[in-house]
RNA sequence: GGGGAGGUACCAGAGCGGUCAAAUGGGGCAGACUGUAAAUCUGUUGGCACAGCCUUCGGAGGUUCGAAUCCUCCUCUCCCCA
């Protein structure tokens, strides 16, 4: 049995852990959870943490179950800054939670006969049943309000600054999610809850529960929270999120998010988000500095993560279009790029559709960016940016008085557009 | 219920009768340098038919040649006392 915890403390994925875990999982087979929210039907990067965590943990030969928080997700946790939770409808739910699932499946063994395959549950099978008179009986008697009242989430809300006080269910979270602990703990003999470092609190209550309820032994395990060197949100870039679905980032993007990662951060996330080994890391970091501008690291992280979350065939294309787009890529090439090969390489790229009669006498540049279509807000921003040389058609810088007409047309209909380095539209016309 | 402070652009926050499309900082966008990195530097950051015009300073009215700035009412937020 590999060492768990030391493998997630190489790794840095340990924020916290209670005296006596890595003893436990040293001794035998152990069964841990964490919960997810399945507030939409896709995983975003941010969930990986957690799901890799799972995926060390079932590669050191424990098993992982993943606890979909059907119930929770409806209240809301005070520990984060999370706003009024909506209420999901049931089919909702068991939608959401079959999506997740396929999406986790990547990582995790569900389905092989090993006596640690993973398992998934729903606390809305427990919970909504859970009539409020039994729940406050049999749960709530046996802990204290001054033990609630001693967390930090609670601390925080009801002595804090900007302090807004917090309602009664969300005061009444942590024993909802301790009773999923202690749930698991006697259905599945699930000994051991891991998260992020904001969940210590409601974890802890959990084991306490199971301690005084059940007189069993339960642990504790929390990761910090993945930050940028930047100080920046993880996983957020202006389009929004980064989901794992590729109707939501496509693929393309999926793969630019992780090859555009900075330095210090490709380090810290190559040892979270892939499994390769220390040396190997190590390896890579020295060959890194060697050579930086080869960017090593952010490849192999970007390589490991796409083939993962989506497939190598994915990957491939990505790299294809990336080497395309950021390439030594010119108009000629462009244009020598057959109609399919084009449509691929752009694929995940936005695409705006217009008519060919737009064309056919030529149109301004200004009208065809921030008029046919949206890639500028405005025509202002458009003759702004274009000042500063950042436009360009078919990668060839275009001024404001530029008119674009039929004999422009890549493949006899599309355009490439490009705002600034990183950002390409793709404009189909007919 | 009583008293006070205040609502300004994406955010924070100046301005308190004309020179205000509104200081400054942050953020955003773009450029340079590089490696599609970081740091740094530069430009830009309401709209348009762009040396001009139009719409903005919580909302509605009013005073004035002229209002983000003064007055009235409404509205929302925060603080203190009860």
């Amino acid at each position: 049995m590999k060492n768990f915890v030391e493998e997630l403390r190489w790794r840095g994925m340990i924020h916290d852990v209670m005296p006596g875990t890595e003893e436990m999982l040293q001794k035998e087979m152990v069964t841990a959870y964490v919960g997810i929210d399945p507030t939409a039907d896709s995983l975003h990067i941010g969930h990986l943490v957690s799901i890799m965590m799972l995926r060390h943990l079932q590669r050191s030969g424990h098993r992982p179950v993943v606890l979909v928080g059907g119930a929770t997700g409806m209240i809301g946790d005070p520990s984060g800054k999370s706003q009024e939770r909506n209420l999901l409808d049931e089919p909702t739910l068991r939608h959401n939670q079959e999506c997740l699932k396929g999406q986790i499946a990547h990582f995790l063994d569900f389905d092989s006969e090993a006596p640690n395959k993973a398992v998934m549950a729903n606390n809305y099978d427990w919970m909504k049943e859970f009539s409020f008179l039994n729940f406050i009986r049999d749960v709530g008697k046996h802990i204290t309000v001054n033990y609630m009242m001693a967390k930090d989430s609670v601390k925080k809300r009801i002595s804090g600054e900007n302090g807004e006080g917090m309602s009664f269910t969300e005061f009444t979270y942590q024993l909802v999610q301790g009773y999923d602990f202690l749930e698991l703990y006697r259905t599945l003999g699930c000994r051991l809850q891991m998260g992020g470092s904001d969940q210590w609190g409601n974890i802890t209550t959990g084991t306490e529960m199971i301690r005084r309820i059940a007189g069993g032994e339960a642990y504790a395990l929390t990761c910090p929270l993945i930050t940028k060197s930047d100080g920046g949100k993880f996983g957020k870039t202006e389009q929004g999120n980064i989901w794992l679905d590729p109707d939501r980032t496509s693929p393309y993007q999926f793969y630019q998010f992780w090859i555009n990662v900075s330095d210090t951060d490709a380090s810290k996330y190559i040892r979270i988000f892939t499994t390769r080994l220390k040396e190997a890391i190590e390896a890579l970091e020295a060959e890194h500095a060697q050579a930086p501008h080869l960017r090593v690291l952010q490849k192999a992280l970007a390589h490991d993560i796409t083939c993962d979350v989506h497939s190598e065939a994915d990957y491939i294309a990505a790299v294809e279009a990336s080497e395309i787009l950021f390439g030594k890529g010119t108009t000629e090439t462009l244009h020598r790029l057959g109609e399919k090969t084009l449509l691929s390489v752009f694929d995940g790229v936005p695409r705006f559709n217009i008519a060919k009669e737009v064309l056919d006498n030529g149109c301004n540049i200004l009208d065809l960016l921030a008029g046919q279509t949206s890639i500028f807000p405005s025509k202002g921003e458009a003759r702004r940016t274009m000042k500063d040389g950042g436009v360009m058609i078919n990668r060839e810088k275009v001024a404001e008085d530029t008119v674009i007409n039929t004999a422009q047309l890549l493949n006899g209909r599309y355009l490439l557009a490009q705002r600034g380095k990183k950002n390409y539209y793709l404009i189909i016309v007919g």
